[in-house]
DNA sequence: ATATAATTTAACCAAATGGTTAACAAAAGT
DNA sequence: ACTTTTGTTAACCATTTGGTTAAATTATAT
């Protein structure tokens, strides 16, 4: 009885295994039979759909991109205010990586592997984030008054810090802390309101 | 004309080439013919000081592990005002990383891949981190009135975030923000006193 | 029904890779 | 001097692994 989940096309469940054993063990550990029988298919059926291991990775590492990326840049190009901006960031960003703890550690690694190749196929379709319009916001925010001086890259990176670490460290600290699956969610949950929380502490006049 | 160190012995020379090829390119994705040639050596040479690959990492891992984690147990444990506490974790943290920049994306990596490898390697050796103590002492803060009221839990994982992130996302940073390598530490030479200040701002009374 | 196209599989292949062996060279002990 | 131990290498081996092929099966069209 081999368990195939009804109404999935095999090019579904091909990406649904790739995405599982590319993401718990990267683009290097990854094996094409890992893929095939996590599918529960034939190992040819994957080069049938996917012609290499390269172009699979590919679809499934922009897939991850896509997903964490355009988070990002929709904060910085958004018109808002810069305090409503960093709580709808984190919120955003954590209800995303919430329900994908792995991917974002996925990611940093294979950019960490080779930078050019995420340099020009991630933001060859004109997705480039665009931080100096944030940048300069909190410039502004400071001129105004509004919030101590501190620098804006400097406070950009507490804030991608702060979010979205947590999760590449996650069973460093579910081991260390002695935290379950349930447990991590909830602290995840409570840190949507208690890193703006924290931001808006530290900037606040 | 063989480029050897002179003054280095083979064993050193090995270490250094597999200390490279690991934590760039990840246990799965390292190849002992790649260490050889790294080291300029046989490739046989390299099985005949450390058997096989997976000793060989092991001897990097701890290395590199050792290099990180008891300086966090280090802060956790010491005798210090919860202020100078901070400071000094931040200081000493990304003194020490800002030379090996690549070693906690190496290790939170290889953590991933294998959490139970993690958990017996690292901590057989009694150095398991308690962090009841440091969590304790914020409580104890909190209830003098010194700091805001604030989850301990939440505190320390702000403090470890924002001391660690930037160097796992370093690549991608750089790419992003066009930052080189000098650009980049100078960076996190600054974070040695923004990071305290921004966290003090936020918790103190 | 039957031809045609799309899908799936078992068997196979070549290259890469971790590891071994046997011979050789250098150092150290006697 | 020569014996033994240690260090080093080229050649080799077995397994793994990404990828291919040809045949079989299923779906689609006519």
């Amino acid at each position: 009885m081999v368990k195939r989940e009804k109404d999935q096309t095999t090019e579904e469940r091909i990406l649904k295994a790739a995405k599982q054993v590319f993401v718990r063990k990267g683009m290097a550990g990854a094996r094409m039979q890992d893929i095939a029988d996590e599918a529960g298919i034939n190992k040819a059926l994957v080069h049938y759909y996917f012609r290499n291991k390269e172009k699979l990775f590919g679809v499934i590492f922009m897939e991850a991109a896509n997903k964490l990326f355009p988070k990002i840049n929709e904060i910085f190009t958004a018109e808002l205010p810069l305090f409503e901006k960093i709580e709808r960031f984190c919120v955003e960003y954590i209800t995303v990586v919430i329900e994908n703890p792995y991917l974002p550690l996925f990611v940093l690694n294979e950019i960490n592997q080779d930078p050019e190749y995420f340099l020009q196929k991630v933001w060859s379709g004109r997705s480039r984030p665009q931080p100096e319009k944030f940048l300069q916001q909190i410039e502004r925010e400071i001129k105004k008054g509004t919030i101590k001086r501190i620098s804006p890259l400097q406070l950009l990176l507490n804030l991608i810090s702060l979010t979205i670490f947590p999760f590449v460290a996650k069973p460093m600290f579910q081991k260390n802390l002695g935290l379950d699956e349930l447990q991590f969610r909830s602290i995840m949950e409570q840190r949507k309101k208690e890193i703006p929380k924290f931001i808006i502490d530290a900037i606040k006049k």
